[in-house]
DNA sequence: CAGACTTTGTGCGATCATTCACAAGCGTTC
DNA sequence: GAACGCTTGTGAATGATCGCACAAAGTCTG
């Protein structure tokens, strides 16, 4: 996970949720979601399990560090489950979030975290382009890449996403950081240097090819082997609610 | 991150490359890139690890799984570590990648993945939409779903990304492994059940904002902390190189 | 050629994550 | 209302990953 802990002391006491369990709420939430509208009313943590790919006793775990919101004998209320995660994870809240770099990338994320409402709205998109500032995308309007600071300052956003070229990335997320944004998400493949109290995650493309290919390679080169890889998942049982 | 193991009793006992390790070497292999395009014959793991924004101790492990290519004292010889880095993932051999679902996001993935030579090519691009069917993006043709098994039969593909709505998404996947594909990127929002043998790797953009706005809000929260997360990255001292 | 200095490679303990296995608790049935 | 069956919540075992700290092994200097 993915990533080194990054909790103090104090946030430790008051809460205490691992980032492993972080990083999976959102999947139970759009899970239970789907649940939800198709009128079911009530799950186990094995079918809710099986239907987010992930261990019964995990999930049950990951479930306690919120509370206790299950029913021994019973299992979990769908609809009182994921109100509770939604507050949780600030789904409520509708974070503002500024896109910067409107290419084809900046671009699919701006539809989708723009049209369904997963609590974040994207109040800026920014590119350097002149061409492409002005246009309006998702009923948003490109606004130059000098005007980032207003942008920010506009909707006092504090989650940013780089979608630029690796060249310009590191100006951009200084720019965004000086701005007060603490959340950096990066697609852009470089490694970016932000001073303590910025939170920044990586998402590479790139990078999540080549580690296919690096088990695809391992499999064609145990070539006399079976079984290769154990990342298996649910199995039937899920046609029945999505 | 990222992902429960995967690797089988005779895998490990021939190579035994942990999978936290494998998902850096993408970004060693990048780093160096950039190191030896500037002319660097030479590295510490300190300098490395600086640039990479990993410990060094973590960085000389991950290496000592490849083997032993540095010289005590001095450090690593840049360009012969990235040669071997590239052989063990893979690099050189061009992997033939098909792409389903050809909007905006895997229009940036065509892109991405076409153009730069990480190691990848791009053999197909499948979309259902008619207007899109037959145009060419990144110099490949785009061809009709129904022609999706005929593409990979083409090109011996063993690797596809699913850039498709969630709704689409398992069918997607079922014919993909049904056509001998074992490696694939999922980005839409849906958990994958595949087949024992496949590995899958899912990349959820919302799934990302989620979590940056998780840890937001628990800043929020901690109102009267001073430091509230230690995602710190490298200093300075990484302008002299790249 | 010896001694000082530098940097790798790694053993070890600490931390974090996963899984097992079971007691505690709830509903249902007789 | 007591006994039974089911499911949660969690202690404890296992496993993976991380980071420290240091010996081994090389370069450089005088």
């Amino acid at each position: 996970m993915p990533s080194p802990a990054g909790v103090t002391d104090l946030r430790k006491s008051t809460h205490a949720i691992p980032d492993a369990t972080v990083a999976r709420l959102p999947i139970y939430h759009r899970v239970l979601t789907s649940l939800l509208e198709s009128g079911v009313e009530s799950v186990s943590s094995h079918e809710l399990a099986e239907v987010c790919g992930v261990n019964s006793a995990k999930l049950r775990k990951d479930l306690s560090h919120l509370g206790s919101y299950g029913t021994r004998g019973v299992g979990y209320r769908v609809e009182y489950l994921l109100f509770q995660i939604a507050r949780e994870i600030g789904y409520a809240q509708d974070w503002p979030v500024v896109i910067v770099g409107v290419g084809n990338l900046g671009n699919a994320l701006a539809g989708y975290a723009g049209s369904a409402d997963r609590g974040f709205r994207i109040v800026g998109l920014i590119d350097s382009d002149s061409d492409l500032v002005g246009q309006t995308i998702a009923g948003v309007e490109v606004r130059d890449l000098a005007e980032l600071e207003t942008v920010i300052a506009e909707h006092s956003a504090s989650i940013g996403v780089i979608a630029t070229p690796a060249s310009a990335a590191q100006a951009v997320c200084d720019r965004l950081v000086a701005s007060g944004v603490t959340s950096i998400l990066n697609f852009a493949p470089s490694v970016l240097t932000v001073p303590q109290g910025v939170d920044v995650r990586k998402v590479d493309l790139g990078t999540e090819l080549q580690i296919l290919a690096f088990h695809q390679q391992q499999r064609a080169e145990g070539l006399r082997t079976r079984k290769t890889s154990k990342r298996t998942s649910p199995s039937t049982a899920l046609e029945n609610i999505s």
